[in-house]
DNA sequence: TTGCTTATTGGTCGCACACTCAATAGCATC
DNA sequence: GATGCTATTGAGTGTGCGACCAATAAGCAA
């Protein structure tokens, strides 16, 4: 009848245990942001007291920088993996570049709004920021000049062709907490219009039919 | 010798006190963040007790809202004068261009993205971004309009050109609390590029010497 | 000067947070 | 089955926050 009151204790192997608190942090960091990955929360979460989390984590503001590099990764490698994949570099900067518009980017959207935010009081934070920015900068420089080198693309300046969509990208997402009004096309199809433009593509190339 | 335990009462008129109270939430917002205006931290910078802020503002949400409309009214009104300035539209275009680069307007660009991110846990403040939005859009709406009276701008769309202006400059904006590695020229001039190329304008003809 | 309105104070309450640490109990090892 | 290591708990500390409200005094009007 009463709740739970005894609960039973689960004695985890250290590292897995660190695993699961950072992909707990992570998850809710991803959906209902940093500031909500607190002592009290991720425990609940996972069923422990807040103690062990501050007993892995000593100082919080270390499990939060975890927590946003765990999301930024796993979100990096879904929409831009990493081994050279089957398709053209063509067919995978349209596919990157249909799954960052959309509703279904907002949620990463807001992340990174949410890092670069508390990135101004969180050092910690603001070092694993710029990580992740270099690793997606380099990801999608590294696509770039796999496309160039297949013959598909033509710059001589991939980074910045990469920083330039990705200076696109941000400012499109800086929306994704407020109520958009509906945009101009012309202003929708600004990653694809920056991308074929710096990589000498015909208009209309990287739109793509399928998802 | 004993510290000004007996503190003097100074009774104000309630509109002038609410504006010196907006007033320093808006300084606040701007110097530390929209989350360092909380009621104490108010009521100390101008001399009074925490209660007679919540007088003013029952609900500390309202302030805050308050505070960002106050200090981005203030901003846009520094960066793109309303009233039909002396100085030609590409004028005043290359002055707000060259404004919004550099350190200058990193205090703007953290502001922006503390409203834009508070917004998601905030309904009032969100309210009050989508408003300031529209107006920063509108006014430089207004100038594109000019310039095409004038003659001096071609487009057939001003509100898509200032809008695509707009979201580089979120896009370039948003780096503004992590040290960003030095980035391409082609980067930094994304503004200047597009306004030219959206507007018909010569390469060139918006930078200016003079800041 | 007296009185009245109300701007302002001072104190309190409850909540959520990070952090600390001695006590406890799971579990591998013997 | 007994032992020892240590992962985990439970309880407590201190801070800062918004909100609330009765008491007070400033300054205007009579």
């Amino acid at each position: 009848m009463s709740s739970s009151v005894q609960r039973k204790r689960i004695r985890k192997d250290p590292a897995a245990r660190r695993a699961e608190i950072v992909a707990a942090a992570a998850a809710v960091a991803l959906a209902e942001g940093l500031e909500c990955v607190t002592l009290r929360r991720i425990a609940e979460e996972l069923a422990v007291r807040p103690g062990l989390i501050s007993h892995y984590f000593p100082s919080v503001e270390d499990l939060v920088a975890e927590a946003f590099g765990s999301a930024a990764t796993g979100e990096l490698d879904r929409l831009l993996p990493a081994g050279r994949a089957t398709p053209t570099p063509t067919e995978q900067l349209a596919r990157f570049l249909a799954h960052t518009s959309g509703q279904a980017y907002d949620a990463i959207s807001r992340l990174w709004i949410n890092a670069r935010h508390l990135s101004r009081y969180r050092p910690v934070l603001r070092d694993r920021v710029a990580e992740q920015e270099a690793a997606w900068r380099d990801r999608l420089e590294r696509l770039v000049q796999d496309g160039v080198d297949a013959g598909e693309f033509v710059t001589d300046d991939p980074v910045a062709v990469a920083v330039q969509i990705l200076v696109v990208l941000d400012g499109l997402g800086v929306h994704a907490n407020t109520a958009t009004p509906r945009r101009p096309a012309a202003v929708l199809r600004m990653p694809l219009t920056t991308a074929e433009r710096e990589l000498g593509l015909r208009p209309g190339t990287l739109d793509q039919a399928t998802g």
